[in-house]
DNA sequence: GGGCGGGGCG
DNA sequence: CGCCCCGCCC
C-alpha cells in the first residue's frame, strides 16, 4: 500500500484582495491539502470564494473591515467546528477559525501582535493566548490527532529570531509571551518544523517591511507555526519554509510555512 | 534627399507614479520626438527622470504636491526656456513648461479645469489663458515656428464634444472660454489635429471617469490639443489621436494626441 | 513599506 | 472611477 501525505501550510496573506493572484498561482504550484491565512482583511461578503473554488480550492473563512480575518482552505470538504474563543475576545474580531477536514480537526489562529509589552493591547494578547488553553479543552483531546496553525505572534526560541539578545523583551519575543504559549504548549502540542529542525536558527516567517533589505539581511522572525497533538506529531514527515513567495514582485511582509504527514490508516 | 520627420505628442497622464509603466511602454512602440505630459501629480524629487532616461528619454519637469505637474520628454537634448506665466498665474502652480528641442520651440500648458462657469476658479481659468497671450507675446513669435501642447481643458467647437447642444455653457465648452481661447489664438496659432480632419466630430481626447462606459459610448470632448505657428503649420503631415492607451487596464481619462511635420531644411 | 479605510478632487 | 492625501495598524 503506498503512503498517504497530507499537505498543510499556514500563511499571512496581508490581504486576500491584493494578494489573491498570487495565492491562486501558490495553490497550483504547491496543490496543499489545507492552507490556513490570516489578515485576510476583507468582509465576508468580499471574500474571493469564487474564484478560489474555480482553482478547486473550498473555502471556510470569517473576516470583517480592514483588519484581521482568517480563512480555511482546502480541495478536500471542510466541516466547520466551533471557533469562538469565548468571553476572553472581543467579539467579532475574526481571529480564530476552526474546521475538520479529511477527519483531522484544524485550528487556524491570528494571534494579536501587541503594540509594546506597556501596552494594553499586550496584556490583550496574553489573555487572548491563554484563553486558548481553555478552547483546546473545551473542544478537543491531547490525545487526539489536532493541528494547530497560525501567525502566532510569537518567536518561540532565540533560533526563532534574528537577533535573540537585542530582541529579548520585544514584542513578539518576550518572557511573558513565552509563558503564555508555553502554558498552552503545555496542553499538548508540539512545534512541527522544530522536531525536524532541532535548534536551527536562521529560517524565518516573517521580515518587517520597514526594516530595509530585510529579506536580503535574512533580518527576519519565526512567528508563524503549525503545530500538533502526539499522535499527528508522530506521524509528521516533514516541514519547511517555503521563502519564494517573499521573493516575487508583491510579497507579504510573511511566508509560507508547511507540513507533510503521513496518514496512512 | 529623404524627408526628416519631427513627431510630437501631448498626454494628461493623471499620475506619472501611477502610469510610468505604460508611458514607457508606449514611448518604445510610438517613438515620438516630444511628449508633454500633464497632471504629472508628482513633486520634482519624484519625477522618475532615470527611469525615463533608460527608456531613451530626457525629461524636463515641474511638479508639487498632489495637483498639476508639466513635464517635456524627448531623446534630443531639451533646452529650457522660460516657463513663468507672470503675475495673474499662482506661484508654483505647476502648468506651464516651456524649452526649445531641434530649434523648436514647445510650450506645454495644463490650463486649469475651471469647476464651474459661477465659480471663483472659472474665472481664474479665464484669465490664466488670456495671460498666455501676454507670455507668447513676450517671448515668441508668430511668424516663427512654435508648438503650444498640452491639456486646454477646453473643446473649441461644437465638433469637439459628444453633445454640442446639451453641454453649451457647461465648464470646457463655454463661450467664455471659447473667446478667451480665440483671443490667444489669433495672436498666430492654428489647431493642427483640425487643419486634417475639418469638421469631423467623435475625435475626443478625453472620457470622464465617472460616466459609465464613456469610451465604449463614446461620451468625449476634445480638450488636449497641439497649436501652431504659420511656419510650423504648413509643414504637418498629419495629425491623430491614439485611442490604444485609453483601452489598456490601467487607462488615464485621457489620451495622447500626436502630429508629425517634415522639418527638411 | 504596505495594506486598510475615509475625504477631496475632477 | 480613479487619482491624490491622511491616519491607523503591523
Amino acid at each position: 500500500m503506498i503512503a498517504l501525505y497530507f499537505k498543510i501550510a499556514s500563511f499571512n496573506i496581508n490581504s486576500v484582495r491584493a494578494r489573491k493572484e498570487m495565492l491562486i498561482q501558490w495553490l497550483g504550484e504547491n496543490k496543499p491539502d489545507v492552507v490556513c491565512l490570516q489578515e485576510t482583511k476583507v468582509i465576508n461578503a468580499d471574500f474571493p470564494a469564487a474564484c478560489l473554488l474555480e482553482a478547486g480550492y473550498n473555502s471556510l473563512f470569517k473576516g470583517r473591515k480592514s483588519y484581521n480575518g482568517v480563512a480555511i482552505l482546502s480541495p478536500h470538504q471542510i466541516n466547520p467546528l466551533n471557533s469562538d474563543l469565548g468571553s476572553i475576545a472581543e467579539p467579532d474580531e475574526a481571529r480564530l477559525i476552526a474546521a475538520e477536514i479529511k477527519g483531522i480537526p484544524i485550528v487556524n489562529t491570528y494571534i494579536p501582535q501587541g503594540q509594546s509589552p506597556e501596552s494594553d493591547k499586550f496584556s490583550y494578547k496574553i489573555s487572548w493566548i491563554k484563553a486558548l488553553k481553555e478552547y483546546f479543552d473545551s473542544n478537543f483531546k491531547p490525545d487526539e490527532p489536532l493541528l494547530w496553525l497560525g501567525d502566532f505572534n510569537v518567536a518561540p526560541e532565540p533560533e526563532d529570531v534574528h537577533a535573540p539578545k537585542r530582541l529579548l523583551g520585544r514584542v513578539g519575543f518576550h518572557p511573558t509571551e513565552h509563558e503564555a504559549l508555553d502554558y498552552v504548549k503545555s496542553w499538548g502540542f508540539k512545534d512541527i518544523f522544530r522536531l525536524h529542525h532541532q535548534s536551527e536558527g536562521g529560517h524565518f516567517t516573517f521580515w518587517d517591511y520597514r526594516v530595509p533589505k530585510a529579506l536580503d539581511r535574512n533580518l527576519g522572525w519565526r512567528i508563524d507555526h503549525i503545530w500538533a497533538t502526539a499522535p499527528l506529531a508522530k506521524r509528521s514527515t516533514k516541514a519547511w519554509i517555503d521563502i519564494e513567495p517573499r521573493r516575487k514582485v508583491k510579497p507579504s511582509d510573511h511566508t509560507f510555512i508547511l507540513a507533510e504527514f503521513n496518514i496512512d490508516s
